[in-house]
Formats: C-alpha cells, sequence, structure tokens
DNA sequence: ATACATACC
DNA sequence: TACTGGTATGTAT
C-alpha cells in the first residue's frame, strides 16, 4: 500500500480528466463514453502523466486533511460550532438585499461569432481553437462532449465531424466592445470580466427606468443585422418577444427560453418591429439582451440576484440565450442555495470541490451544516469564503475595476532544448511584454520567468528589483539571468522547454515611476549631470526620473548617492557604517577584476577600480562616458549617440559586482543586469574569480555560449579549474587614503607584502591568498550579520563547518532558498563565496 | 519575497 | 503530432 490513491488510480483520476460536465449544454450526454474516450486519448502521454501526478498531490492534501479531521475533538468541535454560530449571526446581520446585481454572460461567445459570420457552420458541431486546445464549442458540439479547454485533436475523436476555426480576437474584441456600449447604458460602472462577461449593478438604473417615457424603453428590430445572419425574413414581422430568437441557430434545443416569454405582461401591445420593454428589473433586463442581439446578432444570458456570487450562478442557471432572476428575500435566496452544488459557484474548482467532497459536502447546505469542521480544517480566509456561499453571501457592490496586478506574455512550442534558441527566445518574449506595458505605460519591479519542461512541470523564478523597468532589454537584462541560472541548475542536462512566459509585477504608480526608477542610473548621473547620460536612454531616463534632482530623490537615492559617490564616506575610516557590506564586497570583487583581466594593465586599472568604487574618477569627469567604465581589453569604441546632441556614449559597461562587461548602451538594462548580480536570489554567490570570457555580451545577443554564461553564476557550475581561481585572487589592501583598494597579486613579484584583511585591518598571518581570501570572507559574513537586519543570502564560505559555527543565523536565513545544489559537494569549498543576496545596494545602507 | 497551486474565462 | 494564455489570489516557506 505505498499510498491510497494508486489503487484508486482512474477512480481519483477522473476528476482531473475527465468531462466537465458543470457547464451548460452538455445534459443527457454518454458520459461513459466520452471519458473512455478523452482516457484513451490521453493514457500515457507526457500530460497525462503529469496530470496524474497532480492528482496524487491532491489525494495526499486529502489524506492530510482526513487526518486532521480524525484528530479534532469534540469540545474544539463545539468550540468552533460556538464560534461559526456568532459569525452567521454576525454575518446575516450584514446581509444587504436591496442591490439588483446582473451577470451577463454571451453564449458560447466565441463560437457564436464565428457562427454569425460564417452561416455554414451554423447546424454543424464547431469549436474555436486549435488542434491542441479550444477555447470553446458550439452547442451542437457539446452534445458530443466537445467543450472549452479540451484540446482539438481529443475533440475530433469524440466528433469527428468537428469543425475547428482558428481563433480571431480582434473580431471578439470588437464585439466585446459593442455590448460593452450597451452594458453601460445600464450602469456606466459595470466591471468586464472578460471580452463575454460583466457584472452590471441595475439599482440605480432601475430607479430611474421607473419614469422613464416609454420610448426609451421602445426598441425596434434591426432588419439590416437580420439579413446577414441569414435568417428567415419573417422574423422581424413577429412582435411577440419570441421574435428574440432571431440569431443564429445555436440552440435549437435550446432548454428554455422561457424567461424571455416571461415578463411580457409589462410589455406594450405588440407593434410591428418594434418591442417596449417594462420597467421591471426582468424587463431591464431582458431589454439589455434584446439589445444586444439586435446590435451583435448573438445572445447572451443573464443572472438577477442580489450579490454578485449568485448572479453569476443564476446566469447560468437558463443559458443558452436565457435570464433568471433570484428574489432579494433571505428566504429565496436560502432556498436557492439549499441545493447548489458547491462547485458551481465561483471560486471553487475541481481540486476544492474534491476536498469537499471528501467530507461529505457536494452541496452549499452541506457547507452551512459542516462550518463548524471546516473552520478546523481550513485556512481562516478558505473557511470564511464557505461560510458566507453557505449563507448566500456575496459582493454587493461592483467594484470598478482596480489597476492591473501583473502583465505577463508566455508561448507554448514544441521541445526546445538549444540554449541559444531559449535566449534568443526569451528575449521574443520580453520584447513582445515590452510592447503590451507600453501600451499601459506600466513599469514594474517583479520580473518573474515560468518554464514548463516537456514533461509539463512548471517552475517559476523571481526577482524583485529596487527600481521598475517597462524596456525590452531592461526586461530581458533580467529574465535572461534567470533563464541562465535554470539552464545552469539543469546541467549536465539540457533543459527541455514547452512553455517560457515572462511577468512584470510590483508596478509603480504613476507618480512613483519617476522618483522609483534609479538605482545605479541615479548615482551615475549624479556624479556629473552636466555630461553624464548622452545615450538616449540615459538621457530618457534623467528627463523622467529627475535623478539627478535632489527634490524629488526618494529614500533610496538619498542614501545611495552620499554614499557611493563621496570619497568621504571612504576616507572616513570611522564611519564604520557606512563601510557596509556592499563597499566590502564591491571592493572584493574589484580585487578579482584587477586580478583577474589585467594584470597586463597595471596603475591605472587599480585607479579605475577605485573610481568605479567611488564613482569620483576624474577620467569621468573628463569624458563624457558613464562612471562606471567599460574595462573589456580592448575597450570597445563608444558608439555614436542617436540622440543628436553629438555625445558618444559607452556601447557596453562593466559590472561593478561581477565585473563581466555588460554590452549595452542602456543603462537601465545595465542596471538591471547589476541588480541580478547583487540580488542574486537564486544564492548563487558571485564568482569569485572570473573567467576571461565576457559572456553576458554573448547572452545579450541571444547567441550564448553554453560553457561561458558563468559570469555571475554560482562557482559550483563554473567550469574554470580551481588553480586558475588561486592565481587570480588578488588580496584587498586599504591605502592611506582609506579607500580600499587593490593590491594586485605579486607573487611574480617575488616579496609579498604583509596581508592585511580590509573587514578586520588586521594582518594575516598567511602568504596564501586562497587562506586570506577565506578569511575575509568570513569578516565578511560576520559583518553582514551584524549591519543587515534582514540578512542578505550567505552561502558557507571556505570551510563549511567553519561557516556553520561562524554563520548560524545565515544558514537560517538562507534557509529554503538555497534547495539547488549543495555548493560544498559540487564544488571546491573553496570557491564558494559570500554574496549578498538582497535586492540591491540601498538595502545595505539602510 | 518567492514558489507553487488553484481558479476563472 | 497534438493538452492554451492572461490575471488574480491563496498557501507555504
Amino acid at each position: 500500500m505505498e499510498n491510497s490513491t494508486v489503487s484508486e488510480k482512474d477512480g481519483g483520476f477522473l476528476s482531473r480528466m475527465a468531462l466537465n460536465d458543470n457547464k451548460a449544454g452538455m445534459e443527457g450526454l454518454d458520459r461513459d463514453r466520452i471519458n473512455k474516450i478523452i482516457m484513451e486519448s490521453s493514457k500515457g502521454s507526457r500530460f497525462y502523466e503529469n496530470e496524474m501526478k497532480r492528482e496524487q498531490q491532491v489525494n495526499q492534501r486529502i489524506e492530510k486533511m482526513m487526518v486532521q479531521k480524525a484528530q479534532i475533538t469534540e469540545h474544539q468541535l463545539k468550540k468552533a460550532h460556538h464560534m461559526v454560530e456568532r459569525m452567521v449571526a454576525e454575518l446575516d446581520k450584514t446581509r444587504d438585499l436591496s442591490r439588483v446585481i446582473v451577470h451577463v454572460d454571451m453564449d458560447a461567445f466565441y463560437a457564436a461569432v464565428e457562427m454569425r459570420d460564417c452561416p455554414e457552420l451554423k447546424d454543424k458541431p464547431m469549436a474555436v481553437g486549435a488542434m491542441s486546445m479550444l477555447s470553446t464549442s458550439n452547442y451542437h458540439a457539446r452534445k458530443f462532449g466537445v467543450r472549452a479547454a479540451m484540446p482539438g485533436f481529443i475533440a475530433k475523436k469524440l466528433c469527428p465531424e468537428l469543425v475547428i476555426v482558428p481563433t480571431n480576437f480582434d473580431k471578439y474584441r470588437a464585439v466585446s466592445h459593442e455590448i460593452r456600449e450597451i452594458f453601460a447604458d445600464y450602469d456606466p460602472h459595470f466591471q468586464p470580466m472578460s471580452l463575454d462577461e460583466a457584472y452590471l449593478d441595475f439599482t440605480d438604473h432601475l430607479e430611474q427606468r421607473r419614469n422613464l417615457p416609454e420610448s426609451s424603453r421602445t426598441h425596434h428590430f434591426n432588419s439590416s443585422s437580420l439579413a446577414k445572419g441569414d435568417e428567415p425574413a419573417d422574423v422581424p414581422q413577429k412582435s411577440s418577444p419570441k421574435a428574440e430568437c432571431i440569431s443564429p441557430v445555436l440552440f435549437d434545443d435550446s432548454p428554455n427560453d422561457g424567461p424571455l416569454l416571461q415578463g411580457s405582461e409589462e410589455t406594450g401591445p405588440a407593434v410591428s418591429t418594434v418591442e417596449v420593454f417594462g420597467t421591471s428589473v426582468e424587463e431591464a433586463v431582458r431589454e439589455m439582451r434584446f439589445r444586444i442581439e439586435q446590435k451583435t446578432q448573438l445572445t447572451a444570458s443573464a443572472g438577477i440576484a442580489p450579490n454578485m456570487m449568485l448572479a453569476k450562478v443564476c446566469s447560468d442557471k437558463n443559458k443558452p440565450n436565457g435570464q433568471y432572476r433570484l428574489a432579494p428575500s433571505r428566504e429565496a435566496v436560502m432556498d436557492f442555495i439549499q441545493n447548489l452544488p458547491v462547485r458551481k459557484v465561483s471560486g471553487i474548482g475541481k481540486v476544492c470541490e474534491k476536498m469537499l467532497n471528501a467530507l461529505d459536502i457536494s452541496s452549499c447546505s452541506h457547507l452551512g451544516q459542516q462550518m463548524a469542521m471546516l473552520s478546523l480544517l481550513f485556512s481562516e480566509t478558505m473557511w470564511h469564503h464557505f461560510l458566507r456561499i453557505s449563507l448566500g453571501l456575496g459582493s454587493t457592490h461592483i467594484a470598478r475595476h482596480e489597476e492591473r496586478k501583473s502583465m505577463s506574455t508566455e508561448r507554448t512550442f514544441r521541445e526546445l532544448s538549444c540554449t541559444d534558441e531559449q535566449v534568443t527566445l526569451c528575449r521574443e518574449i520580453c520584447q513582445d511584454l515590452a510592447d503590451d506595458m507600453k501600451k499601459e505605460e506600466l513599469k514594474g519591479k517583479t520580473v518573474t520567468l515560468k518554464l514548463k519542461n516537456v514533461n509539463f512541470e512548471v517552475r517559476s523564478r523571481a526577482v524583485t528589483l529596487t527600481y521598475a523597468v517597462s524596456t525590452a532589454d531592461e526586461i530581458f537584462a533580467v529574465a535572461k539571468d534567470l533563464l541562465k541560472t535554470e539552464i545552469e541548475n539543469e546541467k549536465p542536462q539540457l533543459l527541455r522547454l514547452r512553455l517560457m512566459g515572462v511577468r512584470i509585477s510590483t508596478f509603480v504608480s504613476g507618480d512613483d515611476k519617476k522618483a522609483q526608477q534609479k538605482s545605479i542610473i541615479g548615482f551615475l548621473q549624479s556624479g556629473k549631470p552636466s555630461s553624464a547620460g548622452t545615450s538616449k536612454d540615459v538621457q530618457q531616463k534623467s528627463e523622467e526620473e529627475q535623478a539627478v534632482n535632489p527634490s524629488t530623490q526618494t529614500l533610496q537615492t538619498k542614501e545611495e548617492i552620499p554614499r557611493w559617490t563621496r570619497k568621504k564616506s571612504f576616507d572616513g575610516a570611522s564611519d564604520e557604517t557606512r563601510q557596509s557590506f556592499f563597499q566590502k564586497a564591491q571592493a572584493k570583487r574589484l580585487q578579482l577584476q584587477t586580478a583577474n583581466g589585467s594584470s597586463q594593465e597595471d596603475h591605472d586599472e587599480r585607479d579605475a577600480a577605485a573610481a568605479v568604487l567611488t564613482l569620483e574618477s576624474e577620467e569621468s569627469e573628463k569624458d563624457g562616458t558613464s562612471l562606471v567604465r567599460c574595462r573589456s581589453p580592448p575597450p570597445p569604441e563608444p558608439q555614436a549617440s542617436t540622440s543628436g546632441l553629438g555625445a558618444s556614449t559607452a556601447s557596453s559597461y562593466t559590472c561593478p559586482v561581477c565585473f563581466s562587461q555588460v554590452k549595452t548602451s542602456n543603462l537601465s538594462a545595465f542596471n538591471a543586469h547589476i541588480d541580478r548580480c547583487l540580488s542574486n536570489k537564486s544564492c548563487e554567490p558571485v564568482p569569485y574569480m572570473i573567467s576571461d570570457s565576457e559572456s553576458e555580451a554573448d547572452f545579450q545577443d541571444g547567441q550564448l555560449k553554453c560553457d561561458q554564461m558563468d559570469k555571475c553564476r554560482p562557482k559550483e557550475v563554473q567550469k574554470q579549474p580551481e588553480e586558475t581561481s588561486d592565481q587570480n585572487v588578488a588580496p584587498l589592501m586599504n591605502d592611506d587614503s582609506g579607500a580600499l583598494t587593490l593590491q594586485k597579486p605579486q607573487s611574480h613579484h617575488g616579496g609579498r607584502p604583509a596581508l592585511i584583511c580590509p573587514v578586520c585591518q588586521l594582518t594575516q598571518n598567511t602568504d596564501d591568498l586562497t587562506v586570506f581570501n577565506s578569511h575575509v570572507d568570513l569578516c565578511l559574513n560576520q559583518q553582514v550579520l551584524h549591519e543587515l537586519q534582514t540578512p542578505a543570502t550567505v552561502r558557507p564560505v571556505s570551510n563549511p563547518r567553519a561557516a556553520d559555527k561562524a554563520l548560524p543565523a545565515a544558514r537560517q536565513a538562507s534557509k529554503g532558498k538555497t534547495k539547488r545544489r549543495d555548493i560544498s559537494s559540487s564544488a571546491p569549498a573553496k570557491k564558494a563565496k559570500v554574496v549578498a543576496s538582497s535586492n540591491t545596494i540601498d538595502k545595505f545602507f539602510r
């Protein structure tokens, strides 16, 4: 009995895979036959296997819940019961039956649009979508079990004659616009839920409607639209409400058009080609649906109830082309709720239904009866939600659409395993997303990469930056690093992807946009406002943000600029707090950089490094380039600026964290890179040693060399041999000025100076750079712990055990986030280095 | 804050 | 051959 889910195999599995006949149009069909076909079509596929896995996860959740249930004592239950009783009383007092909420939903929307525009489809089972996935199906096809969210190839097996029409979103959007114009007449504040669905508050309209002249309630049949619809020409002659059925013959077996007939007692005497609607709710809603049909030749269904939750259920009741009104009385509501299957309620899906079923709850009345139990088994939000459902409560006021919280683009494709292509694709997706972002003028701080492998396993990786991004370059700069990390983590296997997506969230509000987005750009420009930022990107940014202008600076910038720009903060050795982690980490990396890339350069290089550190290099004052200089040998020629101002800009920058060269003239993109390096959420340390290759540039172009993209990557995946690193280590020294400067490796100079730890200032009794290096790391780690309230994620240093002792808190802090390979087992310990994982610089200064 | 799961259309 | 794409939110860590 490995687990009970194995035994129930298909039984439990059906809840995931089987036909969902929850929706309208699925009555009385051969479920067994349909399910058999669905199963046979799926069996053995990767998709099936994954669904199986997820099903078992759900089953385990249920098992846990049942165990919990078994442990509930009589006493607990009693207590919970009282508590629930009290809450019920409270909630009931808040019940508001005064609003008239309407939920409108177009019938088989996409399919109906396609049928309208292609009359040959009317008599055929058809669906909109593709072989791989259907968006919706017409009612004819539903009789075969063909429905939305079903792959087309399975639908074809269920119904070989099925016609699959590709989606045409522009068309649906246009229709959507038309119906929304009508919605607005009844509730200017209506809330669209999708292209074909909306909630409306009819209360105010009904108030006004009582005084509305009949002429305003009179609507004409639109004969021109009928001609188009291939309907019998006699339809307009009819004056009875039945004449509404002028739409394409979608629903020859429509369960009822009754509701439309009802309420007609309020209708005035029949006049040919016009209809007068009454003043009641039902008449008003009927009128609205009539107008929709006249305007679009498409039918809608509607639900009328005292709250949104109920209205939604009601709109489904007489679908298609029908409406249902639930009277606004407690009794009517409670009656309605009694036998309502929980699954019908919006928000209770497959999984929740299954869990509730396991507790013998299938209808809303059961929910009410078991509330005490539920309050002990589910989270507060969950059981509160259940409680409200069991009482028939829901939102009574329709919140105008709040601002969006995220925006994303994702794509599914045939297996994609080639790293280069994955990167290229990532860039394309970022571009698409950036285009969408631009349309709404959005900027966001969190970038999430979503990946699905060929086994349908989904992964997401996110970073939150300290500034907002919006352009393709900016987003890609982050997303590609996330992707890179995943590629690395998969090694030596390749990532076999079937989907990739990028999402932006944590939007900054319009007012914030200017101030928020600075980070490095801010101080880059603050150093020399007049001459810096000559690339168009930079200019753009500087205008937007006035990054240099202190009056608009955020706290973040205020923190950053003085500390980074003023040499004083280094000179004042007394100001220990300012000699914070970042500076030290920074210095360490500088040391690396010097050791690594530039044994051929010399003192200039050292100065330049110091300049980067203090961001006050004279050189950068002189020329027009950024304070962060390109350090790649040979330095790339600055590109001509496209700003037309005759200034030039660097075409690449050197990351002050990892020191790889980032080939971009876009400071935001560069900024994003630095943030990634700094944050390293995936807990990979920035390599202590830098290899010679410049992989960032490779990546940037979507031309990643698979074994060269380790610039900001964990040591454990870096390929370079250990010996190299030893040679590249340079000690960090304290010079007279108090600024941290670099001491190049001296091995070839013979006599080596004493090694002084830049953190603890003590001379180290060793001339082994690796050992010294380890010491610095330890010092840094301890420093970090003292300095940071929220410790950066810290990796074990040279000796993992020593690190454990020295840094229990750091371990604590990194737990759960370092699920990846254990560095100490997959790479030489001496390569494991400290890394800041907090987002950006400013964090280190707080 | 991040990752993953659930839900809806 | 073949099982979506976009957004929000809840849960767990």
